[in-house]
DNA sequence: GCTATAAAAGATCAATTGATCTTAAATGGA
DNA sequence: TCCATTTAAGATCAATTGATCTTTTATAGC
């Protein structure tokens, strides 16, 4: 009884994620929207609300689709070790390919946003958080197995590693060199030993 | 035989740094800008230009004013593991005392400008630098007196400490609790022994 | 095929932006 | 005292913003 949306909803929050995440939101006007995804205006607004809406449905689909997918791994139930050198792999890997050239979108997000939008404030926190006990959760299995120093002091060195992960997308959207990148990276790792 | 300006250039260009330390470049307006320092529009722009060029003065002013009161102390002759301590307990009581409430106005800006413009991305990347180079010569010396693990790889530690204070930049600006500052600020210093 | 409905397209709105222009006030040497 | 000059104050400009409104097009049940 309706004529059928043209557009798919998924795909074009996905095109305005990848805006979002490299322009930010303020520099990233409705119109460079609707020319990056294809979609009139009108279409963006029926199926997202207002342009604070797509953000935030942006950024919860970077969560979701992104950071699952880099942090993801160390949700397993054994994980250990290895699945934590596996992320800082993984980071040294999407540094060298370009996919961590605008940084992270939460951390971007947090320096934009978190002093004005407690909404996007508790999202950059809670994953902060979540990613913090998932390294905890991945060292105290290594240390149960032996995989690194036995008197390490777990919630620290997750602590940290989650700052260090946070420091390095700052400095991958700065244009960092890769061999720094590197360097931090290894530095990481050295405190498990 | 011309009229005496008004206002203090330094002391305006002072809190203009602390408004664009806040807010960042887009966010604050002129407007902004004239409520703020208390100086008119046409004063703005007689003394400082346009409001990009004022934007760069803050960002040099900022560089001089707060890193090197931050960081300055790592330049002493013979700076070694007490001024990498002093540096972090300061950082700790910054954030104590509210002055790093808005994080670090150079990783604010690498996150805003890097990808767009050329000087502002020099000048972030060149103080991240000028950091790591500090911390690598009192680490140095820290090895050299023996106030460190003998074998400490100095220059990969000195790029780890600069990210994590970079991390703990964008953490502070989006609110992060005090006791993770802190364990962060503790896993740095333990890579030290 | 007809009609009610919603999407697409893009014109248009008021508000805000950075920047400029106009006017008035203040200064100090002649 | 007077005038050339610079500052202060703020009105104003064109451009851009997010949002809305209007018109046209496509759809699906009857």
């Amino acid at each position: 009884m309706t004529r059928t949306r043209e557009f798919d909803v998924n795909e074009t929050l996905d095109k305005a994620m990848h805006l979002f995440w490299e322009k930010g939101f303020v520099e990233t006007s409705v119109r460079d929207l609707v020319k990056h995804t294809g979609v009139a205006h009108a279409g963006l607004y029926s199926a997202f609300g207002d342009k604070e809406s797509l953000f935030k449905a942006a950024v919860k689909k970077y969560c979701l689709k992104i950071a699952d997918e880099m942090f993801g791994v160390l949700d397993r139930n054994n994980a250990g070790r290895a699945e934590i050198e596996y992320v800082f792999e993984l980071i040294l890997q999407m540094n060298k390919d370009g996919r961590l050239r605008h940084g992270c979108m939460l951390v971007n997000t947090a320096i934009e946003f978190s002093e004005t939008d407690d909404e996007l404030k508790r999202i950059v926190l809670g994953n902060f958080n979540k990613l913090k006990k998932a390294l905890s959760r991945a060292l105290t299995h290594a240390v149960a197995a032996g995989e690194v120093r036995n008197d390490l002091p777990v919630k620290r060195i997750a602590i940290a590693m989650a700052t260090t992960i946070h420091g390095l997308a700052a400095l991958s959207r700065a244009g960092m060199s890769f061999s720094t990148i590197e360097e931090a990276i290894l530095a990481a790792l050295e405190q498990l030993d």
